[in-house]
DNA sequence: GCAAAAGTGTTAATGGTACACCCATGG
DNA sequence: CCATGGGTGTACCATTAACACTTTTGC
């Protein structure tokens, strides 16, 4: 979907799209991937429409492969938005009228729509800030406290994404995914405390961390840091895989 | 949509379903609320289409309200199912040979289709097995562990539900949903114990529920048992409510 | 040597686990 | 009076929360 003549509707499961909330971890932050559509002053979240010869799940996988170029990413479905209002958009109308929609693709794009939420984790710096297509113009991580104008719940998609992640930060791989392989207690701290939008005390989540027995010493420091150079730790992959399984606790 | 004239596919969401999961605890089992389809021996989840001038998750509160009577339930998504292979269904083929699907609807039924999964959580006594409809015969709860051939990729739907109830046991009012106005300790273990699918302390558990300050004690007792007669309890709305806000306990 | 942030230790309170004993009821 | 299951207590252990001191690094 490269640009506009590759974009077919004859073979798209009708009415229904995956939009995709792409988190990442830079500067204490988390923050959201969002493409910036041409012709008009509004944001989206990456997305794309079904296949009907496709998994959903697949399709969702296939947004990120083909508008981000990113492959093998943590991707979870997490809700899907299906009401009305949600179709009292504007900006489809405003796309039109500019002509970035074809005009043979009104009928599609004039469909009340519903949508798959998914939420990613990839870690910030893999992603090069590039992609544009037939749609979009421009491709930024924002921070999720500071959101521009998007289009139709896209806002309220985010928020919810949010909520779950701070649901399943312990039973989804969270760490894993936003971290770099190699990285510091506290900066694990801190994406802990971004996630979770509370401070936690140090010394606690450090030996809470550590009994998890989840982390490999690597015998390493973050160097060049003003001040006592922190243990870099790496993630046991065979003890991490088990405690994801589990639950970090369970109260029954 | 009590009969088959009264179906109208032109107003549609095309390629959309509903289907609930319904849950009633009963002689200490899970059971599941199921409709027999006509003309075939298989049986399915309730469920329905989406119209388009409707919210979905309002659909699926039309399901229950139409073809099982139940209004004000406690009914949440939990997962959508998109992928193909729900479409290499047996049972349309067999309906329109017998006659069921009207040969007018046949395109519609045709489709590729996909389900937004729903669970709901009801009082066992309160549903009458009674429904009969355009497409199914019979109405009855069977047990969880004890299912009857199922259409499609219904079974699956049902194990997902179960899992996702089990995941949400503390932070979803599921004792609330499942047990009548009064209930007695024990019997509240015995809901815990089938949902987890493991037996827990008697003392340890009940210790725990009080501590939890969301049981009220109504001076009355289960009466007619050939034992000592176990404490009446019921919900404290306000205090059940904020600790479902909180969660039961976190991690963090 | 000073500021900044990292690493580590202790203690008290809380909550969980694993038990045993007594009590009320119907038959 | 006995079988059945309900109510409650206690002691031990694990986990959490709150808090302070020492260490390393760049400047």
């Amino acid at each position: 979907m490269r640009d506009l003549e590759d974009f077919n509707d004859t073979n798209l499961q009708p009415g229904l799209s995956v939009d995709c909330v792409l988190f990442g971890f830079d500067n204490n932050e988390l923050k959201i991937l969002l493409l910036k559509l041409k012709s008009i002053e509004k944001w989206a979240l990456p997305g794309g429409f079904v296949n009907v010869d496709k998994d959903v799940n697949a399709e969702a996988h296939a947004v990120l492969k083909n508008r981000i170029g990113l492959e093998n990413v943590f991707l979870k479905q997490f809700y899907l938005f299906g009401n009305l209002e949600r179709n009292l958009n504007t900006h489809t109308p405003e796309l039109i009228k500019n002509g970035i929609i074809s005009t043979k693709r009104i009928a599609f794009f004039k469909q009340r729509f519903i949508t798959v939420g998914y939420y990613a984790l990839v870690e910030y710096s893999k992603v090069k800030e590039t992609t544009v297509d037939f749609i979009s113009e421009a491709c930024e991580w924002h921070s999720i406290h500071n959101l521009p104008k998007m289009i139709i719940d896209h806002k309220e998609i985010i928020l919810k994404a949010h909520q779950t992640l701070k649901k399943e930060l312990n039973t989804e791989p969270i760490g894993l995914n936003l971290l770099p392989k190699q990285f510091t207690m506290p900066e694990l701290q801190a994406l802990y405390e971004t996630v979770l939008e509370k401070k936690l005390d140090r010394r606690n989540f450090s030996r809470k961390m550590l009994n998890y027995n989840i982390l490999k010493d690597t015998n390493k420091r973050r160097m060049g840091v003003k001040h006592k150079a922190p243990i870099l730790y790496e993630f046991d992959m065979e003890n991490y895989n088990q405690a994801i399984k589990n639950g970090f606790n369970s109260i029954w």
